[in-house]
DNA sequence: GCATATATTTCAACGTGCAAAGCATATTTT
DNA sequence: AAAATATGCTTTGCACGTTGAAATATATGC
């Protein structure tokens, strides 16, 4: 019992970490962890459409259209009609985006990197399969993955 | 970094699980998560405070008192001003109250306490520390738990 | 040309969360 | 006891993320 409370405790703080990383982003860099990682995906490659960063995201293009907006407002991204077909549009990360970008606070996902990358190789794999598990018993079944704590950043993490 | 690929998916796929769970619930028991937390903290000791509530689930008492707006609203709690000190108000749950938490449909956690208690003894163990290694990974260094996702149910679950 | 697909945005609504201001009541100081 | 301060709660007003439905524009197939 005293087991499954740790447990659920820390997932609880799991959880909270997300939440106050956003917050600290936010405060510091002007985005919160959602709109910073929009502004991630469209400075990954250098153009994507709504539709892209919905499925990439796992919220609706709606969403992703207010998301936009905010960092439009900000100066940090673009909208520009394609050429090729002119009912979508592509986005794009501006220069301003990529600076804030490159000098946000120690996003969440570089943080737990930095310590994965530093533990030992059997502790790694018993982390990944004690992670796998627990997804596993919390999933209903189906439905895999989520929006703000996402992977593509980890190659940058780990490049330097 | 396949592996930290992996690792960041299962806690994508965590946060998700919570996400879905608070859907589910509401159209199943009319409240979401926090509402269902806040059910449960009245529930579990006949009467509380705003201020309890708020620290227990850390967050304001503003939010408590709207959290509790809808759940009055809708007839799962009470409001009841205090004797002793007329500055509180005591919220405790309704009968209907009652009838929802115990109607309410596998709640995450109990999914989770099920397949936990399932496990052989060396997996418990070893999954306790790697989640608890993930928490602290992502802890800024500080601050600890969270809201939504708490430990109050377990003996219920566990109970029968 | 017309019907249907797709891409995006707009709109209205909800739930969560907070800070600041206000109100009522306790507690402490003087 | 009166005044100052602290505490507990609600109200107000805002920000954010999220969505579904409706609206608009454009492509594509026939």
């Amino acid at each position: 019992m005293d087991r499954v409370d740790t447990c659920l405790i820390a997932i609880r703080r799991i959880l909270r970490a997300t939440e106050l990383y956003s917050r600290e982003l936010k405060l510091a860099a002007g985005v919160t962890a959602v709109q910073f990682r929009v502004l991630q995906i469209i400075g990954e490659r250098d153009h994507a459409t709504a539709k892209e960063i919905s499925v990439q995201m796992r919220v609706s293009q709606a969403t992703v259209t207010s998301l936009v907006d905010k960092l439009v407002r900000q100066d940090l991204a673009m909208r520009e009609k394609s050429e090729t077909d002119r009912r979508q549009i592509n986005i794009h990360i501006t220069a301003k985006g990529r600076e804030t970008l490159a000098e946000a606070p120690d996003p969440l996902q570089q943080r737990f990197v930095r310590k994965f990358a530093a533990m030992e190789d059997w502790e790694q794999a018993m982390l990944v399969s004690s992670l796998e598990r627990v997804a596993a018993m919390l999933d209903a079944e189906d439905l895999d993955a989520s929006p703000v704590l996402d992977t593509g950043d980890i190659k940058h993490a780990l490049d330097h």
